[in-house]
DNA sequence: TCTTTTCCTGACCGTATGGTCAAGTTGAAA
DNA sequence: TTTCAACTTGACCATACGGTCAGGAAAAGA
């Protein structure tokens, strides 16, 4: 699956310069929004001139696609911690952990995320419309599963999806708010796991899968 | 308290482009964000020429923020539906019914605060670490009665917030997302009954309230 | 009526932005 | 070494943006 064709040096220079903008971008947009960012400062940030931002991303809108689909392929990864699963609350529960520890280490992301849904995806509407839709339709169809079985109650699987998706990526999208209201400190690790858990106990007691 | 001194007609017309152009504003940023809205389609969507705006308004921030605190107010106002209540269930259900009708009817306000938030609040950080700060204060204090009162299960006062206000706001600010998963159709009136009742019996059953 | 204040708006300005380009440098292949 | 493609970058350009302003229209007051 390695696409390294023959000449080392060269393909490494491009995976690192590439790298290296696409977190610069993720940064900038995240900060200032699609329309608030400059190429100018993702170069800055990236610590390269700016004309070479266009060699290797022809426009904005394409760097930031790629930021976009970035995000979304790490949570489509992070979804399979609930297919394993044997019960309910085995595989939500897993999910939640992972969609926290996501929410952690990539709040930029799921803000830039955020704001592409937000602004009516302008970018990423074929994804909605395709990936996200079928594997929404899938998991919906799995929870529908366990209600059948009488494992947890019978909540509308939809809702539930949404507000695993909300309630999770709430702690990444507003971490700013929930970072004022903590004092002006960011979440210690002690307080992610309370945060994981008071998630994690809400939503499972909820569904009655506790 | 109404300002008005003398001049009736001048005063109607101020008060009349005022709302337009704030109208058309928090639709425009919206949609747009912050950065990628310009004060000329904001005048093109409210029918008047720029210049105008800038009569009304001095500059895009000044109107930017009018927007902003628009929105808090009404969420500030819909949160007193929590404060007569006598139980949990009573109390944070029908915080979380005015919330969901909030998020129905000012879809466009609540993504300008979501996006005021991600890109760090730089306009009303004040409102962030006064009148926000003390309301949730206020609020974890009413939870932790209940709490101490054995009237709901023991979960952290501020995690609850946060899933209210997360949970909530998600059906305005991803509702683009929603209505793609909903074959492309905004949510009907039963809809909207169902995400309410949906999130109400979660929330409720997840804090022993039930 | 006449005067004053508020309101309205087309034309304009300086600046910043996304993107281009031509001239170079560096690495790989022959 | 020579050749060629990949990479780098300062300088440049057309455009679009936020904001200004002067001069006129409409309303209020005297």
């Amino acid at each position: 699956m390695s696409d390294d064709p023959r000449p080392g040096k060269r393909n490494a220079i491009r995976a690192q310069n590439e790298t290296l903008i696409l977190q610069a971008a993720e940064k900038v947009f995240a900060e200032a929004g699609f329309g608030g960012a400059t190429m100018q400062l993702i170069a800055d940030v990236a610590g390269l001139p700016k004309a070479n931002l266009h060699y290797y991303f022809a426009t904005k809108e394409e760097l930031y696609r790629r930021v976009v689909q970035n995000i979304f392929e790490i949570w489509l990864q992070a979804a399979e911690a609930m297919d394993g699963a044997e019960t309910p609350a085995e595989g939500i529960g897993a999910y939640i952990e992972a969609k926290m520890d996501i929410s952690r280490r990539h709040p930029n992301g799921s803000k830039v995320w955020a704001s592409e849904v937000m602004h009516g995806a302008p970018v990423i509407q074929d994804y909605l419309e395709t990936t996200l839709r079928d594997w929404t339709a899938g998991r919906a169809a799995l929870i529908q599963r366990w209600i059948d079985e009488g494992r947890m109650a019978p909540i509308s699987p939809q809702h539930l999806l949404y507000m695993l998706w909300a309630t999770t990526q709430h702690y990444a999208d507003f971490s700013h708010q929930i970072e004022t209201l903590n004092g002006g400190k960011p979440l210690t690790d002690a307080q992610w796991r309370e945060a994981t858990e008071s998630v994690k106990s809400m939503i499972l007691r909820g569904i009655g899968a506790a």
